[in-house]
DNA sequence: CTCCTTTTCCTAGGGCTCCTAGGAATTCAC
DNA sequence: GTGAATTCCTAGGAGCCCTAGGAAAAGGAG
């Protein structure tokens, strides 16, 4: 009947594991207070609500994959280091599929200064280097890097591409194969006839 | 005190106005019923449970953007079509954010069938005609837009684009761009490098 | 060690949600 | 009209979120 030694961290511990066993939206105080062994009314001396419960994990989260793309950035340039962080992305994505989903919850401005958030645009930023681009180009670069990893991650969790005989895997390196063109590429002027190089 | 007029139908229609207004995940039998003046149990005739209602906005929606993706690719070719198909999509999650979120739930295997979701790859496919891509690049091209026109579209709205000076707009343009690029560039041999010409 | 404060956990309970069971009323088909 | 199906009802159980108020444990000061 002592203390069961819960803390807002091992909850926010607990919570994305319970995450990514039964997706974020099935997370809640009652089962996680189960698990501690403890009643659901008790966790509301370290939490206000439910939804702290989930910005807990997005930050979490957040950081775990910022420590990740880091590691596979380290000594990378170019193509080197786009496909690095981008299967950084994808694997995270795949063995952390609830943690991953938090990664898409709203956070207010103080609580997401206070995240990774920041490291995630500045790294996304670093591998851009490999392809001189200023702004605002760059910042729309990031804007595009972001989106497909992230579009193709969620509808690959979404099972958006399971129906079909292609391989999301082979799909996934053409898909970074023609990033990284597009990226060297980039069109300067909008409609720029110079582009159109049709073999 | 008679019957209420509620059908499949207009419970679909009714659940999908209001995931748009409170999103999908606040979507709940209850208020349906409270909108349709009737207990909520009753509603119980109509629908197996919460999670068909679910479905049957997505289906809804589904159907809803094919037609308007159908409306604004009539006559146009190439980057035109790209364009056109982009932003009928980008415009359809601004206008109907809860049903666009709908979109993304997934459908077993039947419903699937019986959706619009082919509608939607066979379009995307239409448009890919103006870049001459054969199998399996064209399912890899597929796959690249529909990830980047989701991914971008499911950032800005979670507010990914908002505390930054640069406009969604400029950078959407600017995707658009370097999409079209990118697929008259399309790599037909990983790492080519042909493909690298920078100016 | 004792006393006091803070923290952690408890019981009790209200409100909302989903869903089932069984019955009444309405509508439809013949 | 009569029987059958459909639509809606009341009643109620179970799970979830959260608040209020109090007991027990832990920690600090004297």
């Amino acid at each position: 009947m002592a203390h069961a030694g819960v803390t807002v961290e091992r909850l926010a511990e607990a919570a994305a594991e319970l995450a990514d066993e039964v997706g974020l939206e099935n997370v809640t105080v009652s089962e996680l207070a189960r698990r501690f062994g403890v009643k659901d009314a008790s966790l509301y001396s370290h939490i206000r609500n439910a939804h702290e419960l989930r910005v807990r994990v997005a930050v979490l989260a957040l950081a775990e994959l910022a420590d990740r793309v880091a590691a596979a950035l380290a000594g990378r340039a170019g193509k080197d280091a786009l496909v690095a962080f981008a299967n950084a992305y994808r694997d995270y994505a795949k063995e952390h599929p609830g943690r991953y989903t938090a990664t898409q919850v709203e956070l207010d401005l103080e609580t997401a200064k206070a995240s990774a958030a920041r490291r995630h645009s500045d790294m996304t930023r670093a591998i851009l280097r490999g392809y001189s681009l200023a702004e605002p180009d760059q910042t729309d670069a990031v804007r595009l890097l972001g989106s497909t990893f992230h579009g193709f991650v969620s509808l690959e969790q979404a099972g958006g591409f399971r129906h079909h005989p292609r391989g999301a895997d082979e799909s996934w390196g053409r898909v970074l194969d023609t990033l990284d063109v597009a990226l060297r590429n980039w069109p300067t002027h909008a409609g720029d006839p110079e582009a159109s190089r049709t073999p």
